[in-house]
DNA sequence: GCCGGTAGTTGAACGTGTTCAAATTCAGCT
DNA sequence: AGCTGAATTTGAACACGTTCAACTACCGGC
């Protein structure tokens, strides 16, 4: 009895199943979300549409594999980038200038990112499940931006920070996705400023002077993350594999 | 040629569409948003499937709809509350709340709200045209408890602290709609929070103090609303994204 | 070399939102 | 009353996401 893949080449499903998504993340590309059907990708990819659907229980799910896959192309960019930046301003704009450059072939495709960000089970919503992987590596490398800098941030924001940061972040990329503007201009300017005043506001609320209301926002957000921790639903174990 | 109803009884087209709204609400409220089929609430209403889609151009529509009457509903309860309110922080306590408590028979059915949101015409979408009737009156309301205070606040602020609460107050939504513990506490909870540390934020932002940082991040918040400037589209035509 | 079971694959079928050309009703006019 | 064009209403048809029972390919054990 087989236990599991300890080596070697990928077995014959990881190869229909990375041919799907890739396909897949063509076709968005290409055509958009709801543009590109279900048929249309099984074809492409000269499979069938049931076979589709035996390695990504539903459209959806291409879209949480594409999430991941793009964080992992960020991360290959982002972190060279980040060797040569020490002030916190310098990185958080890297990460996030990096984060719209490398979405940018999908911009058109992104709407629907959003359109279930809102979804309890979905990584990309603030409140949901603080367990997902995809969304807490994403959430890590904010961890990295704060870990690179010298910045005095008293131990009770700094835990709280890199959550902070990345839904700022998420923030960032809804503007983008709306952004209709020439080269997403307007999302670079306020990506300037924007990092521009939350360098200013994290030195403020680092400021002892500070401290109780700091105090007081913190424990807010405690209050505010509790809410998703009672969905029982199952949360769709991970496709296959 | 007849102008336009100016008095007396609704028209019959009126009367079916109300009819129809009615109908889908009432089982949105019992069953859902996505376990309630266009087909079902056509029947129930005892017209045809195409006469339902003559006044509701999709079932998103039905939810704008729903919108709408939820806002007459609330100014309703909250417009008599406020007569009896004269600080800032007991007439933000009173709209939050009851906007809550008339949302209430819809909790299930509020999901959908907020999966759609991001979607640049809707009206929930924070920078959606501003132009949306059912936004700006949602938003005016938000003036208007400011207009009932005597709190002291720079016109800079005052002028764009309607769209700010208006913001927040959506996102107390947002949380509620996640919110599954009993009663909603939780969400009551939250909003006593938020509502108390608001009420210093911007006591605190009034400051002559904080001049500078104001005016930095009020002239953000513009830019920000500029990204929706050039949607050109007419409503529910682009599919996706 | 065959067996058995697991992984992989298939396509028909279902229910859904949406569209549309045609049918019907209605209000005002002559 | 009869006509006319607009408003309303109809239900069949379409495309899509999703499900499922059946089929095939493969691989380890005998």
């Amino acid at each position: 009895m087989m236990r599991k893949k300890k080596t070697s080449k990928l077995g014959k499903g990881d190869q229909t199943k990375a041919l799907i998504l890739e396909t897949a993340l063509e076709m968005f590309r290409e055509r958009g979300y709801d543009e590109t059907t279900m048929r249309a990708v099984a074809q492409k990819a000269g499979v069938s549409l049931g076979n589709a659907y035996y390695y990504f229980r539903s459209k959806e799910y291409l879209i949480q594999a594409f999430y991941q896959r793009l964080h992992e192309s960020h991360l290959e960019v982002v972190l060279p980038a980040l060797e040569n930046e020490k002030t916190l301003k310098a990185r958080l704009l890297t990460v996030v200038r990096t984060k719209i450059e490398t979405m940018e072939p999908y911009h058109q495709f992104a709407g629907v990112l959003f359109k279930t960000a809102a979804h309890p089970q979905s990584p990309l919503n603030p409140f949901a499940d603080e367990t997902d992987p995809v969304r807490q590596a994403s959430i890590q490398l904010f961890d990295l931006v704060l870990a690179g800098t010298k910045a005095r941030i008293p131990n009770d924001l700094r835990a709280e920070l890199p959550y902070l940061l990345w839904v700022y972040h998420m923030g960032i990329v809804l503007f983008w996705i709306h952004d209709s503007s020439p080269k997403h201009r307007r999302t670079y300017r306020l990506i300037n400023h924007t990092v521009d005043l939350l360098d200013k506001l994290i030195h403020l609320a680092s400021n002892p002077f500070m401290r109780p209301l700091r105090k007081q926002a913190l424990r807010l957000l405690d209050e505010l993350r509790d809410a998703a921790e009672s969905v029982d639903n199952e949360p769709a174990e991970t496709a296959s594999s």
